[in-house]
DNA sequence: GTTTTATGTCAGCCATGTTGACCAATAATC
DNA sequence: GATTATTGGTCAACATGGCTGACATAAAAC
């Protein structure tokens, strides 16, 4: 029967793999943000201080419109975990040394214990991953992610990793 | 410089290979869902109506506990977006003939399109994403997400795919 | 000196998750 | 047949994290 409708059963197949991404999208984001949410439970935290955390420590002394157009956000929305984190002692504000409007924000020794913390569980779950499916899955899953991404993300994403490779090889 | 530590330069691209796959993961939800969003909100509608509609769709006949087990939300949450749907009437519920305490769930043509309205854009964007990074890649991508799962979800995932195979190969 | 920019703040709204309490219909079991 | 368990719903209250709109301040840029 499979082989009587060779191109029914091409697009059957092709529709059927393009849901199969669609769930796993679904499934594994959620699984991969649920342990992380947990510990921010713990701190009265959410997603949103997550978030601000990770790119701040990933990115010191980034201002907040940079922070904005990474996470594409109000600043109102934005201003409000900020203000949390700063309250908290999780993020201190340095007013910027060229243009004393900005605000260049770093993490705090806490800001940063609990940004560790919260990368070792996404990083144990993605070690995982990546050592069971092999190497060249790993490629192919970023490849994939990349394609899903929006053009002007992408960019910025490129962006990211030439300042970063940039940075590193000083 | 690079190769005088070799130690050190493993373990750090490891890292940032690990935080490559935290980022991809949040940029790629976020514009996965992007447009999904848009076209629900013009109807009033969230992600949560999304999800609902999505599984019933794929799962017609489903009761409401079996799709509580797939969301893994709680009833209060689900009956809220449940009981929109029937009211915009994008969604049927029949009782079950077996044991009628159980609401079955059903699409009606009004919700069956705008399933496929949601589908189709989401399903362009992976089939670009797809025809792109190529069929290895592909493979490599749905290896790592299953491996991002917990191992439940892992279970439910297979169990799905496997009820779908014996449908479909009646 | 005026305009633009970077940032913050207040107020209110909406969607979506949560907990807890309680209820009705029906099925299953002793 | 009475009791217990299951399926599903409902009401109330709360938290998070998006959003808009309006307005303020400081500093840079022109």
């Amino acid at each position: 029967m499979a082989d009587i409708k060779p191109i029914g059963k091409a697009l059957f197949l092709r529709e059927e793999e393009l849901r199969r991404g669609i769930e796993l999208m679904f499934f594994a984001y959620r699984d991969f943000t649920g342990e992380a949410d947990s510990i921010l439970a713990e701190q009265n935290m959410g997603r949103a201080h997550h978030r601000a955390i990770y790119f701040i420590g990933r990115n010191p002394g980034i201002t907040v419109s940079e922070l904005l157009a990474i996470l594409k956000i109000t600043k109102q929305s934005l201003s409000r975990v900020l203000s949390a984190l700063v309250d908290s002692h999780h993020v201190v504000q340095k007013t910027g040394p060229d243009d004393r409007r900005q605000r260049l924000l770093y993490l705090t020794d806490r800001g940063n214990a609990l940004e560790t913390r919260l990368t070792e569980v996404q990083g144990r779950r993605f070690a995982k991953a990546y050592r069971d499916a092999g190497m060249t899955a790993v490629e192919g899953f970023q490849r994939v992610l990349e394609g899903l991404l929006d053009p002007e993300t992408q960019r910025q994403v490129s962006a990211l990793g030439d300042a970063r490779r940039a940075q590193r090889d000083d």
